[in-house]
RNA sequence: CGGGAUGUAGCGCAGCUUGGUUAGCGCGCCACGUUCGGGACGUGGAGGCCCCGGGUUCAAAUCCCGGCAUCCCGACCA
C-alpha cells in the first residue's frame, strides 16, 4: 500500500487543501503577499466553470463587455454605504506616470460604480430597459490572511450588472440568475449542492437592498459561499442617474442588480469531493476525462490507437507515454490531479485484448474492459459518475444538517437549521463570537424568501462555520 | 494593527549556541546503466550575492545594529 501523498483530511483539513493545490498543479501563491497563480490544471478547470456559466448568462439573455479596471475614488463614493464597506479592502494607485495624481484611482474591488456610470449614458427610455451585461475580470481587494482559491487579493471572477424598469422585474432577475445560471453549473458540471437562501442584514453586500447566497458544505463540515445575486434597489440608481423614459413621458429611475461568482468556486470543488488522494474531479469539468497510461513501450502504439479513438468520441484524453517513470508514481500523480478514469494498458491486457479500468470515485478497484467496448462505454460511464460525485456530495451534506430549536443546540461542524425567529440579532452576536454565522435564510419549505418582511418569522437559518 | 517565528540550491531543511578548511543533507533536475504492473535503485553531474545594508574582527551564514520580506495566532470579504 502507497504511504500518504498528502497529509490525510481528518489530521489536518486546512494542511491537506494547502497539500492537494500544490501537489495537483493547480495554483501557487504569486511574489506579492495575496496573489495567486493559477497553473494550467487549475486553470483549465476554471475554463470550464467560465464556458458552462457564458453559455448559461448568454441564454438568459445577457451580453458580455468589459470595463476599466481603474476606477475613479470619487465613483466609490457616490454612494454611501457601497464605499464605506469596501474602503477598508481598497488599493488605491496615487502615483502613475512620475507624478502624483490630482485624483486617486481605486483597482476595481467590483464595477458597479463605473458600469453605473456607463448605464446612465446608455439608458434613455424605457426601450433601452432591460439592460442585462456581464463582464469575466480580475478584481483586487486587499485580504489579510489569503488562501489559495478561497480569499486572494486579486481573484478572477465573472460579473453581471443589470437595470431594469420595475422592482419586481429586478427581483426576478436576481433570481433567475441564483438558479438558472449559478446553482445549474455548480450543481450540474462542478457537482456541489448548494443552499440557496438571502443573506442577513449584517452579511449583506454593502450598497444592496438584498443579497442573496448560494452555500455549499465542505467536507469538514465548514460551508463556503459559491456565488452572490443581489437586488441592488434604486441604490446606485441614484447615485448615478440610472434613469429612463417610460411610456408615460415621466422620468423614472431604474432599478439595477449585480451578481458574482469567482474562481473560489474552484477551492469549494477541491473541499467538496477531493479525498486522501487527492482531486476526484466530476468529468463534465475535469481538464482531462480519461487517462491513457501506457505501461510499457511495447503497447505504445495500441495506447496511442486508443487514446485517439477515444478523442474522436468527443473525450477529453490523456496519454501518459511516460515510460521512463515508475508505474507507480505515474498512478499517484493522475489520482491526484483527479482524473476521473483511468486506462492501464500493458501487454498483459493488450495479450488478452483488454484494458484496465480504474474510476477515481470508487474504492481503487480495477475492472477489466474490452479494447473494443471501452470507447462505446465511456460517455455512460462519465456521466455516471458525474453523477454519482453530485449524489455523494448531497449525502455528506444532508448527514451532516441538522434541525435545532436553539442557538444554545449549535455545536460541532455541519449545518444546523434553526427558527430565525429565536436567534435574532443577539443570537446572531452570541454565534460570530462562537466563530459560527447565519449562512442564509430560507423559507420553512426551504425555498428563497423574499425581501425582508412580515413573513420573516418563519424563516429558517442555517448556521455553522464558514470560510 | 498587536503577539510569536522564519529568511541558506527549484522545493523542504541542517549548520548559527561556542566566528576559522572547499557550506551540507533530503526531494527534484541532467547523463548513463539496471529496473519498470501502486511514489524503483546505482554511479556520475549541474545548480548558492547563506534576504538586503551597515558594523565588530586577522577572519562573519554564524556576533551586533538597522531595514525588508514571508509564515502562524487574534478584528472584514467572492
Amino acid at each position: 500500500m502507497a504511504k500518504n501523498v498528502l497529509t490525510p483530511q481528518a489530521e489536518d483539513f486546512p494542511r491537506w487543501y494547502q497539500d492537494v493545490v500544490a501537489k495537483a498543479e493547480l495554483a501557487e501563491n504569486g511574489p506579492a503577499r495575496g496573489t495567486m497563480t493559477i497553473r494550467p490544471w487549475g486553470y483549465a478547470i476554471w475554463e470550464h466553470v467560465q464556458s458552462d456559466m457564458d453559455r448559461r448568462i448568454k441564454a438568459t439573455g445577457h451580453d458580455n463587455a468589459a470595463f476599466p479596471l481603474l476606477i475613479p475614488m470619487s465613483y466609490l463614493e457616490r454612494e454611501a454605504e457601497h464605499v464605506e464597506g469596501f474602503s477598508p479592502e481598497l488599493a488605491v494607485v496615487t502615483h502613475a506616470g512620475g507624478e502624483e495624481l490630482a485624483e486617486p484611482l481605486v483597482v476595481r474591488p467590483t464595477s458597479e460604480t463605473v458600469i453605473g456610470d456607463a448605464m446612465s449614458r446608455w439608458i434613455q427610455g424605457y426601450r433601452d430597459l432591460p439592460l442585462k451585461l456581464n463582464q469575466w475580470g480580475n478584481v483586487v481587494r486587499w485580504e489579510l490572511r489569503p488562501r489559495l482559491f478561497l480569499r486572494t487579493t486579486e481573484f478572477l471572477w465573472q460579473e453581471g450588472h443589470t437595470a431594469h424598469a420595475t422592482w419586481r422585474d429586478a427581483q426576478d432577475e436576481t433570481l433567475q440568475i441564483l438558479h438558472e445560471v449559478y446553482d445549474a453549473t455548480i450543481s450540474e458540471l462542478l457537482a456541489i449542492p448548494t443552499v440557496i437562501g438571502r443573506k442577513t442584514e449584517r452579511e449583506r453586500f454593502a450598497g444592496a437592498e438584498t443579497t442573496y447566497t448560494l452555500e455549499g458544505l465542505m467536507r469538514d463540515g465548514k460551508a463556503l459561499q459559491m456565488g452572490t445575486s443581489h437586488h441592488l434597489g434604486q441604490n446606485f440608481a441614484k447615485g448615478f442617474d440610472i434613469a429612463y423614459t417610460d411610456a408615460d413621458g415621466e422620468r423614472k429611475l431604474a432599478w439595477t442588480t449585480s451578481w458574482g461568482v469567482s474562481a473560489r468556486v474552484v477551492g469549494g470543488l477541491i473541499m467538496s469531493h477531493g479525498d486522501d488522494r487527492g482531486l476526484r474531479l466530476p468529468p463534465r469539468c475535469a481538464p482531462a476525462q480519461v487517462v491513457v497510461v501506457a505501461v510499457r513501450d511495447e503497447v505504445l502504439d495500441a495506447a496511442r490507437d486508443l487514446s485517439g479513438r477515444l478523442r474522436a468520441a468527443g473525450v477529453r484524453v490523456r496519454l501518459d507515454e511516460r515510460t521512463n517513470v515508475g508505474f507507480g508514481r505515474r498512478i499517484v500523480d493522475w489520482e491526484l490531479k483527479g482524473v476521473p478514469v483511468r486506462l492501464e494498458l500493458g501487454p498483459r491486457e493488450l495479450d488478452a485484448g483488454q484494458v484496465a479500468l480504474a474510476r477515481r470515485d470508487g474504492d481503487g478497484a480495477k475492472d477489466a474492459v474490452a479494447l473494443d467496448a471501452v470507447v462505446d462505454r465511456m460517455p455512460g460511464l462519465l456521466a455516471e459518475m458525474q453523477q454519482a460525485l453530485y449524489d455523494q456530495a448531497l449525502a455528506r451534506r444532508e448527514a451532516a444538517t441538522q434541525d435545532v430549536q436553539g442557538v444554545s443546540d449549535i455545536d460541532g461542524p455541519g449545518f444546523f437549521r434553526v427558527p430565525y425567529k429565536v436567534v435574532g440579532d443577539a443570537g446572531e452576536d452570541a454565534l460570530n463570537e462562537r466563530g459560527y454565522s447565519i449562512r442564509c435564510l430560507v423559507t420553512a419549505d426551504g425555498d428563497v424568501p423574499g425581501p425582508r418582511g412580515d413573513d420573516d418569522e418563519d424563516l429558517i437559518a442555517y448556521v455553522s462555520k464558514a470560510y
